[in-house]
Formats: C-alpha cells, sequence, structure tokens
DNA sequence: TTATATTATTTCAAGCTTGAAGTTTCATAA
DNA sequence: TTATGAAACTTCAAGCTTGAAATAATATAA
C-alpha cells in the first residue's frame, strides 16, 4: 500500500492498483492532519470524534453492536473507547430492561455539547483540506466512490 | 468521520465533507479486506507489506527515515514493524560508514521473493474489489484525487 | 578545539485495533 | 423444565501508531 512515485508499472489492472493507491494515501493524510487537529485544538482522537459522531445522530442511543458495524470496527474496539468517552462524562451506558445483554449508548448532554464544536471545526477543517476540490466535483467524486462500493460492500 | 446515511445534511461545504466520509468508508472496507486476506492467506499484516512494498522499489535500500517519510507514518512505528521484519528474516539492517547514525534497509533475498508472490495476489485482490470501477473511470478518479492532493500535502 | 545545534534513530507510555476466547443473557426445542 | 444454541458484550494478547523524550553521531560555529 501506498507505494509512490517513480517506476509506474503499467499492465492490466494497473490502474486500478494506482487508484487504490492514491486513494489510501489521500485518507491517510488528511486522517493524519485531522489527527493532529483533534489532538491539539480539543484533546481528543479520531476514533472518539467517530464514535461522538454516530450518537449524535442518534439521540435515542445505539447498542455496541450498532457502533460497531456502523463504524467499521471490532467490538472490542468499541468496548474500549466507550469505556474512555464515559470516564470522560461524555457518554452514558444504559442497562435495558428488555435484554440485559445489551445496553444502550448515549451522548451525555455535555458530550452532545461537546461534539457540536468539534464538529463545526471538524467541518472547517475538511472544507479547508478539499479546497481544490469543488462543490461539483465532490459531487461527482462521491457519487463514483458510491457506485464501486456497493459492488462488494456487505457481503461479509 | 465515517457518518452515515439517513439525515443527508445540506449547506456550504456539505459536499466535501460527504466526499470525505465516502472517501474514507471506502478505504476502510478496502484495507480491512485486504488486511483480512493477507492474514488468512500470507500470514503477515498491512504495515508489513507497506515497508515490504517500499523496499521492493528500492533495491539500493532505504533509510528508516526514507521509509517513514514515504509511508507518512512515524519514525518510531517503522522502527518497530522493521524490527519485526529483521526477526522473520525478510529484511536487514546494514549499518553505514559514512554515517553511523543511520543504518540502510533492505530486502533479503528470501523477503523479495515472498513480496513478489504476496504483491502479485494483492493485485488481483485489488482488482475484484474495486472490479466495478472501469479502468477508464479509475483514471479519472486517480487525476482527482491527484489534484487535491498537491494542494495541501507536504506542507507541514 | 570545544561548545552548540542538528540529524537519525530508538525507546517509551498511552491509546487504538484485531481476532479469539470467555461471560452473561436470551431464545428454542426436546 | 432443561439442555442447547445463539446473541451481545467484555477481556485478553499481540501488534500497530503516535508524540515526546532519550541516545548517539555528525555538522557548525566560536
Amino acid at each position: 500500500m501506498v507505494a509512490g512515485p517513480l517506476p509506474a508499472p503499467s499492465g492490466p489492472g494497473k490502474d486500478r492498483l494506482r487508484l487504490w493507491v492514491r486513494l489510501l494515501r489521500a485518507s491517510r493524510s488528511i486522517e493524519a492532519e485531522l489527527r493532529e487537529r483533534l489532538r491539539q485544538e480539543f484533546n481528543t482522537t479520531l476514533p472518539r470524534f467517530d464514535v461522538m459522531a454516530a450518537l449524535y445522530r442518534a439521540p435515542e442511543g445505539m447498542l455496541m453492536s450498532d457502533l460497531s458495524r456502523f463504524l467499521l470496527v471490532s467490538n472490542g474496539n468499541v468496548t474500549g473507547i466507550v469505556d474512555r468517552l464515559v470516564s470522560e462524562g461524555l457518554v452514558t451506558r444504559a442497562r435495558r430492561n428488555g435484554d440485559r445483554r445489551t445496553s444502550m449508548v448515549r451522548l451525555t448532554e455535555e458530550g452532545s455539547k461537546a461534539f457540536a464544536v468539534i464538529a463545526a471545526a471538524h467541518e472547517s477543517w475538511i472544507g479547508e483540506l478539499l479546497g481544490n476540490v469543488s462543490e461539483d466535483e465532490a459531487r461527482r467524486l462521491t457519487g463514483m466512490l458510491n457506485s464501486f462500493r456497493s459492488n462488494w460492500e456487505g457481503r461479509e
């Protein structure tokens, strides 16, 4: 992954390989920049932001397994991140009566306020980092990414 | 990050935000699939594959700092991965006479052979996973990704 | 020469991530 | 009822990742 300049191989499938390399480099670069800013300006991390973003869109709460499915990460991973958010007072885990195996995870009042602030900064960062993709181009790119996603995603 | 379906917000900058979300979801999905296959079929990991891929393109070897710059990861990170590759006999670290702070990292004969096999599988997996992006579309997407990359990348 | 700064790398603690194994709770079927 | 199995989580070990601090070697300046 993240292969780069110089050789420029050719042959069948090489264009897809090159696309993948670019895709990966782009998302890694942007991710690194976002992580750095989240740390510097809000003393938080990308995984915590991800979890909070998911919860922000679900005021009624989400199950641990919902979170893990939605964020494309493992169950055990979510456990750890939610643990930390709980200890920071940003999130609650509420045992449910119906099914005592599960627990509803929700943003606290504080967590919700904190997220709103961070999310606003986050959106403007994205606007900046993707600055020379026009909104129109952005829509087209998004469409293309959608099309290939639907191909194989969701089969595992 | 990795926000998803449902709400579909609008407003200035939302298209770029949506693009970023898709980009991230796409690369995470593909990365997860590749990681799984590397583990199952070759008992290796993505970071090790990345390092080997970089070294494969540089028969004369690379410095630790070259690797870290090229792969977009921290110095300390590369140290650990190379340590493991060395202990597996796939890579060597050669102290240099000119500057004894640095060491040249190279694939061993074994590492080079192993990588060639894995890389072939990897390329065909990418062909499969990006199957319904036409080669033509792949080229166009790559171009777009390039253009916005050059905007801000390399300033830190 | 002798400080002083810079460069290349490693070490370290903390957090993220996974896959596998273990718990607890619920659902289903004899 | 009582197995038996499935589902939702958590725990765990191993590896990845970062940023900061520590080491060591080289380069520069006084």
